[in-house]
DNA sequence: CGTTAACTTGATAGCATTCAACTAGCGTGG
DNA sequence: CCACGCTAGTTGAATGCTATCAAGTTAACG
């Protein structure tokens, strides 16, 4: 990516290794010597956005997309009663709204969860490197499957399974999609969701978040504290969440940890 | 679409206004002459498939995607109690699997809930024609993304509503649907669902979707007998269910009546 | 050291599940 | 022709998971 200056602008060391994007896409696709370069020609705005600050607001009709250079992100909608629901989060190398390229009007939300950092790359720009390398409109579209993929996943979560595997499920996931940017060594990953934030992502009352973390926590599954969550029995919780990584659609992991960079080449960008 | 001969095969008049495919993708881009002739010239296999037949199981490699052309299907998953999660229907002009193109492996299995008729396309045919005609490919993909987009209203669904509610935005939405295919004439339109279905689609227990239907047949928001279901007050019942189009990301009501193609063409394909 | 947000704990209430029985429609076969 | 079985739908009663209300605790911070 080639830098702009700006607001927010920082200016650093950057290779196509440290670029989340190409990252991220390349675990599924081989990019060229070329596309890669496109992704790093790509114009953008790198900014700093605050703890629960709105990205994206329903009805927006946005003109750029987003990509977590690090951080944490959430797609919501506020239902009528006041009532929040989440519907995914969002880690380093994601694009929390590149639906927004293809839909003429947000129908949710996108919010940061904590203090992160994103690059804002213009509609045109993608547009335009999309109809230039179609493999990698190939690439953007498979994650645009992969995340209709988790939403089927979290319905399955709120409809049929209980508040106890809801919420071991959920941490299942965040884990194992943290481990593949190399986001949570020794099983521990930084999660800054206030219980009553998570209640909003799995369908609970706070109250009971509250209880049913405590249960995991007695049971030795997980620990939970300080916005971190350690994982103490792999095993045990994902039977317990009844949790099956296929629907991430990931590759072996073995093979997903060999070709996630390193942390702190990814800390770099 | 061309014709081959094969077991299930059919032949009969055919034209660019009654291909559901192109049908569905002009409504959000028009297409030039060249992309719809390719598209009607790919090639395709038609097959009917008999009711509760399944098309794709999970953990299927899919080699070829289906376009719907007559019936009703759904996508869903076995969860290890037995119960099933259904997380959308298709209908005419739908591709429940399109996601197929780009997973290398499915996540949940895809069924007809009714005979149906279906036009299979190898995959090798979609890809040779999105790198031909990339823009082809950006509607296909805007498919994924509105998919996506329903998926996360059915989260909202069975995490938020309380069953009357939930079970009137179902209807709704089948309702805006079908009307978008000129399939509900006068408020009414088939569907043939049983109650344990709409029950695994809504996250409900067949017995409690028994209770909710009566209380919305008590309350005259809709009949609904012989597997097909009338709106007798639209205004109504958008208002009990909290129903809001947005999400369906269609065009105005009035333009998306006018552009779907009238019934009897669309019976011709 | 007061204020606030996040977390914790207990008690009560309610929506939906489950179990169970019963009805209606429909096709099959004796 | 009727008995039978099967599926879909209906109804009632009891259980249970989770929400809600309410109060209290802890931790961070100016």
């Amino acid at each position: 990516m080639r830098f702009r200056l700006h607001d927010h602008e920082r200016s650093m060391p950057l290779s196509h290794a440290s670029n989340p994007l190409i990252a991220k896409l390349q675990r599924f696709v081989s990019l060229s010597r070329a596309e890669k370069d496109a992704i790093v020609a790509l114009p953008f705005i790198l900014k700093q956005v605050g703890d629960n600050q709105d990205i994206v607001r329903e009805r927006d009709k946005p003109s750029q997309c987003a990509i977590v250079v690090q951080g944490l992100l959430c797609r919501y909608k506020t239902l009528n009663e006041g009532a929040r629901q989440i519907f995914s989060f969002h880690i380093r190398g994601d694009m929390p709204d590149l639906d927004g390229l293809h839909l003429e009007i947000m129908d949710h939300s996108i919010a940061a969860m904590e203090a992160s950092t994103l690059a804002f790359v213009p509609h045109e720009s993608l547009t335009a490197m999309v109809e230039n390398y179609p493999r990698i409109g190939v690439a953007l579209w498979r994650e645009s499957v992969a995340d209709g993929a988790i939403y089927r996943e979290w319905m399955v979560n709120v409809a049929g399974r209980e508040a106890y595997q809801r919420t071991a499920h959920l941490i299942c996931e965040m884990y194992v999609r943290l481990r593949g940017m190399s986001l949570a060594p020794n099983g521990c990953f930084h999660f800054p969701v206030t219980q009553e934030e998570l209640g909003d992502a799995v369908g609970l009352s706070a109250v009971h978040v509250n209880r049913t973390l405590q249960q995991l926590r007695r049971e030795g599954l997980i620990s939970w504290k300080n916005r971190s969550v350690t994982i103490l029995d792999w095993d045990r919780l994902q039977k317990a969440a009844g949790f099956d990584p296929v629907y991430l659609h990931r590759l072996e992991p073995e093979v997903d940890a060999a070709m996630a960079m390193p942390q702190s080449l990814g800390q770099a960008f």
